[in-house]
DNA sequence: GCCCAGGCGTCCC
DNA sequence: GGGACGCATGGG
């Protein structure tokens, strides 16, 4: 029954939402006046709320899987939190602000598009851009609650548009997208006809990832990595923004030791930015 | 008017 | 391979 809606509880350590919906990682939470989020991942969309340690979520069919993975709950974070060496202080300090942070794994077309629009942005207007790019190109359907957010309408939500939907850059206009308006038709493009094949990352090394994103016109260094770590799950791919450049220079010098994190780069990394935002 | 924002493409050396 | 510069757009 597609429409059938259902309701669970997920016990998860180190889970802290409110941390999660500013980590800058996310740009479609809406947070509910009843509390909780409701949150939108390509088409579907959940409602999950916490409650101390107990995460409630609610969703639509059978998508339970879908939305355990999108949280990453089958990582331990707090082995993570653990491994940070007692000797940096400053890290140490951005992990305990931030110890409920963890890496969703989301839709990966969803999560190119919106790190292309990310580029030389600020995470309000990136939330602005997409939300009007939904509400345009997207599809409604019924929401979970019956409301999503403020203004979207009383019953829908609306789902991220597919390659095809974006693939005219007349219909990319007005959306506050700015000169990425091109990058995003052009790689819709592609996708459609096969010349960018975003299925084929998944089977890569990360190094081979990131080169075959980097060939994708307005992916550079930076927003390669966060669709890696974002969209693939590779906790070894690290970012480095503005804000990341600003901690960087200003704790270690002009030169983060990457080599200590293998593995778990992208996590610490987010511990970081997170930090630097909330301080 | 400036500078900045989860940067990148292009040009030039 | 590295360093300027332009780029759309809105907020401070």
């Amino acid at each position: 029954m597609l429409d059938e809606v259902n309701e669970t509880i997920m016990y998860l350590d180190m889970c802290d939402l409110d941390q999660i919906a500013e980590s800058g990682q996310c740009f479609r939470w809406m947070p509910c006046r009843e509390g909780g989020y409701l949150v939108h991942d390509g088409a579907d969309q959940a409602y999950i709320k916490q409650i101390g340690t107990v995460l409630v979520v609610r969703y639509a069919g059978n998508t339970l899987a879908k939305w355990f993975r999108y949280l990453d709950a089958g990582t331990d974070y707090r082995h993570i939190l653990e491994s940070i060496p007692d000797d940096d202080k400053y890290l140490r300090a951005a992990a305990d602000r931030g110890c409920g942070l963890r890496i969703l794994r989301a839709d990966l077309w969803e999560t190119m598009v919106s790190f292309i629009i990310s580029q030389n942005n600020n995470i309000p207007r990136i939330k602005a851009s997409i939300y009007a790019l939904c509400r345009k190109l997207g599809k409604p359907r019924r929401s979970l609650l019956g409301e999503v957010g403020k203004d979207l309408g009383k019953d829908f939500y609306f789902t991220f548009p597919t390659p095809a939907d974006m693939a005219d850059l007349d219909a990319l206009q007005g959306l506050g997208l700015g000169y990425r308006d091109k990058y995003l038709a052009e790689l819709a493009r592609d996708v459609m006809l096969g010349r960018f094949r975003p299925d084929k990352l998944q089977d890569m090394s990360t190094d081979e990832a990131h080169r075959y994103l980097k060939s994708v016109r307005g992916i550079g260094d930076k927003v390669a990595n966060c669709i890696l770590l974002f969209g693939l799950g590779r906790h070894d791919a690290f970012p480095v923004d503005t804000w990341m450049k600003k901690i960087i220079d200003r704790e270690y010098g002009g030169k983060f030791p990457l080599e200590r994190y293998s593995g778990t780069a992208g996590v610490i990394q987010q511990y970081m930015f997170y930090a630097e935002r909330t301080r």
